[in-house]
DNA sequence: AGCACGCCGACT
DNA sequence: GTCGGCGTGCTC
């Protein structure tokens, strides 16, 4: 390559747009992709060689390159994809570069230390299945044959990850792979399961990764000394300079989406940079997103499927519970039948879970006397009512008496979960002062347990939330579940995906309509992922599962089609709905989100933006300008409005101009949503 | 992204 | 009368 002399324009990892010029100083030899230390502003900057400086500027603004860094420049094919996801995503190509070079430091003493997998390797692990073995090969054989895509869709339990290990070990041969996986399910088994199988432990990167292991992280990925990298969404655009194989697993997980910061969707974004990388990119998921399962139909992406369970494991069995005929005491919100089946599970040694996607004690506070309700003061939220004790840990239940108002307790108070705002339960109402009338209303999981440690006594509980203490403890519960030192494990979403609980008899779905309600396009697909991926959970090895969905709809699709197990109905169902009322996959989103503390400015932008985007001879559809579903967060007012358009039209960049030149007053601001996931 | 400049609320 | 809040603008 041509080296570049006299001025380069480098681009630099902050939310800048365009490069900034400097000298080159003599006798530095520059090329395209060169990593670089720049002066900047009264500091330093880390940065890249874009190209060719654009001379704009007298020279006598122009300062040098202070170093130039002895790692492989960025490849033409990461940078073009650095330039492009830019675009694609309406972010400044600054800010795509900071997530590649997300240290400041490059130079400092380190070299990673490759553990080993503790004595681990070469140990035997179960043979592949037929069935596992020629998923496998077809995987080995995309291996150095350019770009494809190959959805692998196996039920829980079938062997999806053993496949693509295996695949993970030839392309091995050939560079580095990286494995994406939601941050959630970054877990020690996951590790072990890799340990095992190769004998040494991956490259980690995720939130949790301190900065100092990230800088030496970094420095091994991008001198391809990292063979193996397994991270969460952040991790997919570190410079590999060999990288042979992309593997996004759980794909279907909206995790994937990054909403703060630069907006991406880190799955769309890892096939972006494997069609510009040349590379195989593995899609893994047991409940496919409607996109991939559309992409195979349209013969875009190639499919391997795993039918069955690996070995004796059956799928669960699923039972309905019609909450319309159930007659519930006040406060309870577990049925009889539910009741009946997690004692009975218990009793004969077995373990169960329920479920509830809802964190704290209730999600709502009323007054009785007035009908008060207790509101984020920042946001257009309810106040999450928590009682503050007695879920930490393994608690094991203290025998409380499940009787109202058990929530008057010194520790209870009252939470935001959008802003975490937080505050004291106060004794008497502000609105008209009666006491003794606050009223909880629905369950939380910390309600769940109160109701469950009343109707068993003696089993050993434990909940599970992201809120109820740090990661430590999290784990201590996975692993005290995995020991059979709890019976019950209630909790959030967090119990519902990647663990193992050979023991687990029963789920139970404390609401499984909670997800369908609110009107998000994607709700009933949502639902069914996660309910499937929890029931999944039940009867992983020789106890056979049971699956209790509480619902008061169980003539809608969602619980047809996980009653039945049959799910080509409900994604075809959920396509035709797709394609009629013209949404994604059939269409291309982009959501505008207009934001700022005063109500009548927001509203105003939002109204001129909407004319403006959608003319009469528009081939954008607007919908909206509506005050968002939150329409009050952290004290700014938000309202959105939803671009559509056929998929041919680059809806990137009509959004990009239709923002960029207006001028609306300062505290107004405008994101743009590309492919919108959620619609909060 | 940092980091400095600049205009409105609670202190000596 | 100042100290300092963070909103706004610049960095080759």
């Amino acid at each position: 390559m041509e080296s570049i002399t006299e001025q380069a324009e480098i681009l630099l990892p902050a939310a800048v747009p365009h490069g900034f010029d400097y000298r080159v100083p003599a006798g530095m030899a520059l090329q395209e992709g060169d990593i670089v230390t720049v002066p900047f502003g009264r500091g330093q900057s880390l940065g890249v060689v874009w190209g060719k400086g654009q001379a704009v500027l007298p020279a006598s603004r122009i300062k040098p390159v202070i170093t130039r860094h002895e790692f492989p420049p960025l490849s033409p094919a990461l940078r073009q994809f650095i330039d492009w996801s830019a675009r694609y995503n309406c972010a400044p190509a600054g800010a795509m570069l900071k997530m590649v070079l997300p240290v400041n430091d490059i130079d400092k003493e380190g070299r990673i230390k490759m553990e080993t997998g503790h004595d681990l390797a070469g140990i035997e692990l179960a043979p592949l299945s037929d069935i596992q073995k020629n998923a496998a090969e077809t995987l080995k054989a995309r291996i150095g044959q350019g770009f494809s895509v190959t959805l692998l869709d196996g039920v829980t339990g079938s062997g999806k990850t053993e496949v693509y290990f295996d695949a993970i070990a030839q392309a091995l041969q050939q560079g580095q792979v990286l494995v994406l996986l939601p941050e959630i399910a970054l877990s020690i088994q996951w590790l072990d399961r890799f340990k095992k199988r190769f004998g040494f432990a991956p490259v980690m990167w995720n939130s949790g990764v301190t900065a100092a292991r990230k800088r030496v992280a970094w420095q091994a990925i991008a001198r391809g000394e990292a063979p193996v990298v397994i991270g969460a969404r952040s991790a997919l655009f570190l410079p590999y300079p060999r990288l042979a194989l992309l593997v996004v697993d759980e794909e279907h997980d909206s995790s994937y989406k990054q909403e703060d910061g630069a907006i991406y969707h880190a799955r769309d974004m890892a096939v972006a940079r494997a069609r510009f990388e040349k590379l195989p990119v593995v899609l893994v998921s047991a409940t496919p997103s409607l996109e991939s399962y559309h992409n195979v139909r349209q013969g875009k992406y190639g499919e391997i499927s795993l039918p069955s369970r690996y070995g004796e494991a059956k799928m669960p069995t699923v039972q309905m519970l019609d909450m319309r005929k159930v007659e519930l005491e006040r406060g309870a919100f577990i049925s009889e039948p539910l009741k009946k089946a997690l004692g009975e599970a218990i009793a004969s040694g077995h373990q169960a879970m329920l479920f509830l996607n809802r964190r704290g004690y209730a999600p709502l506070l009323l007054c009785r006397a007035c009908g008060y309700r207790f509101e984020c003061p920042e946001c257009s939220a309810w106040m999450v009512l928590h009682k503050g004790i007695g879920h930490q840990g393994l608690g094991i239940s203290e025998g409380d008496l499940f009787t109202e108002p058990q929530y008057l307790t010194p520790k209870a108070y009252l939470q935001c979960h959008h802003c975490n705002h937080r505050q004291p339960l106060p004794s008497t109402c502000p609105a008209c002062h009666a006491e003794d009338k606050m009223h909880a209303c629905g369950p939380g999981v910390e309600r769940v347990k109160e109701e469950a440690a009343f109707f068993l006594p003696q089993a050993r509980i434990a909940v599970m939330a992201s809120d109820n203490a740090g990661e430590n403890d999290l784990s201590d519960t996975i692993a005290a579940m995995e020991e059979r030192r709890i019976d019950l494990l209630i909790g959030t979403q967090m119990i519902a995906k990647g663990h193992h609980f050979a023991g687990l008899a029963v789920v139970g779905v404390v609401d499984a309509d909670l997800g369908l309600g609110g009107g998000d396009l994607r709700a009933a697909e949502r639902t069914y992922q996660l309910l499937h991926q929890l029931s999944g959970r039940a009867g992983r090895e020789t106890v056979p599962g049971t699956v209790y969905l509480q619902s008061f709809q169980p003539e809608h699709l969602v619980m047809k089609a996980l009653l039945s197990g049959d799910r080509e109905t409900f994604l075809q169902a959920e396509l035709g709905a797709r394609q009629r009322a013209k949404m994604p996959p059939f269409s291309r989103l982009a959501a505008i989100i207009v934001e700022g503390p005063k109500e009548e400015e927001v509203m105003k932008a939002a109204k001129i933006l909407a004319s403006v985007a959608g003319g009469p001879a528009s081939a954008v559809h607007v919908l909206g300008p509506a005050p968002a579903p939150l329409y009050r967060l952290s004290g700014r007012y938000r309202y959105r409005l939803l671009l559509r358009a056929e998929r041919n039209l680059d809806l990137s960049a009509y959004a990009r101009a239709l923002v960029e030149p207006q001028r609306f007053p300062a505290s107004v601001r405008v994101k743009i949503d590309i492919d919108p996931v959620s619609f909060l």
